[in-house]
DNA sequence: CCAAAAGTGTTTTGGATACACCCATGA
DNA sequence: TCATGGGTGTATCCAAAACACTTTTGG
């Protein structure tokens, strides 16, 4: 029996709100994209995989909300970039009570492990069902990513402090899922002044080869980096 | 005083939870981007100008939420595209009770009118002050607004059924705020297949020159139409 | 010397912009 | 035929892409 909503004296309904995140994170070497999600022990959906989430207190924010859950459940704090993603509110997305939930995007850097909370790495193109409406919120978040890191630089958030450019590479080949041009991709991003160099190289690999420079993202918060695709005309008036 | 806010048996908090509508509109003369507010009669913020808001109800989603309250508050009903634009959750931004919000992006056509409810149309280039954080969201809206037009098909939310180039390039300018070439706009349009001839001639001017064709918009629902500034490669892995 | 991996140089492409010029109408 | 506004043609620009070639390492 689905419980009725509560009601303040004027007869306005309130509802619960949790929030949710889309974790990700991208491991160069396959590569591919991969969202944390944790095994529920309760009703409803026992046993499926989640999103992590959980209820917004009194007097914090949906973001201090995501990320207390995140930190308290998961011991993850280690996320170094999240945006709201959208809201949902189809009345029967929770069988037991009718619950507004708001999604988050957030990214960790490649080696990111998570130990506490029974959490599990999926492959985005591998996922398996999901409870509630949360197989939706992970395509929803794999879409803007793979839109943002075309016209901006929110790659920093899934890439190490200091890597190669052929690292680089994968990890955005796992988030647009075709063939991306090294050379290129360098120097689109330096032309950006997206990327640097660090002045370092790293030691070449076992069946030899030119060690590689090491470059870092510039900045470490987001910046849109190719604002009108079109239509710029002459910014004046 | 604040209230406290409602608990459940488990302890988990309720809240008021509503929607706020950024209804947009451009009119084509001077050209200037304009948003829909109206006048509150209560406290508080009584006697400020605030978007049209209103409480979701227990069996609606979000969206029929906003349709709902524009159309019995407003009688407007002419929306012709809208998405969900953020959700608000600073605990203080309702000073009578933590109110959570989701806003909405609307657009209608240039000749959309409001009689009913004191509603007024302000240039967002001069906004009054506005209750609560609305011009924040008014601000959100417009940055949407303008980010999409260059890549997306949105103007067709904006434009009549049937317009001259010189039209629609007046719509364009009084999104972006900058110069657009009319040439050019016409040549990227049709090459995007966004807008097609209608085959039609408007009559000319009372002080002559060259009838203009009349064009319409290929498809009257949102589409991305330039999906990847860069980093296109060959899109084949 | 060879294989492997990184990096450079150079050409090509194609959408977008700029702008000169031509066309159709009313007075 | 002139003023006004619409439309066409074309040269230019420039970021991005493609790809051949060179450099630096280990074996």
């Amino acid at each position: 029996m689905r419980a009725e909503p509560f009601r303040d004296p004027k007869g306005v309904a309130k509802y619960r709100h949790e929030v949710l995140a889309v974790v990700f994170r991208v491991l160069a070497d396959t590569p591919s994209l991969q969202v944390l999600a944790w095994q529920r022990h309760h009703e409803p959906f026992a046993g499926q995989w989640a999103l992590p989430s959980g209820p917004v207190e009194v007097s914090e924010t949906m973001r201090d909300a995501m990320e207390r859950h995140l930190a308290d459940k998961l011991d993850l704090v280690a996320v170094r970039h999240s945006e709201q993603l959208a809201t949902l509110s189809a009345p029967l997305r929770d069988p037991a009570e009718r619950t507004i939930a708001t999604a988050y995007l957030g990214l960790v850097a490649e080696a990111t492990e998570v130990v506490k909370g029974g959490a599990h790495w999926f492959d985005v193109s591998t996922l398996p069902q999901m409870a509630f409406d949360h197989d939706e919120v992970v395509r929803l978040g794999a879409h803007r990513l793979r839109g943002k890191i075309s016209y901006s630089n929110i790659a920093f958030a899934l890439a190490p402090d200091e890597f190669t450019l052929a690292h680089l590479r994968e990890i955005y080949m796992g988030v647009l899922y075709h063939d991306v041009d090294v050379t290129n991709l360098g120097r689109v991003l330096t032309r950006r002044h997206q990327i640097e160099p660090t002045g370092h190289r790293t030691a070449p690999g076992q069946k030899g080869g030119r060690p590689a420079r090491t470059y870092r993202f510039v900045e470490h918060s987001l910046h849109i980096t190719d604002p009108f695709a079109v239509l710029r005309g002459d910014q004046k008036r």
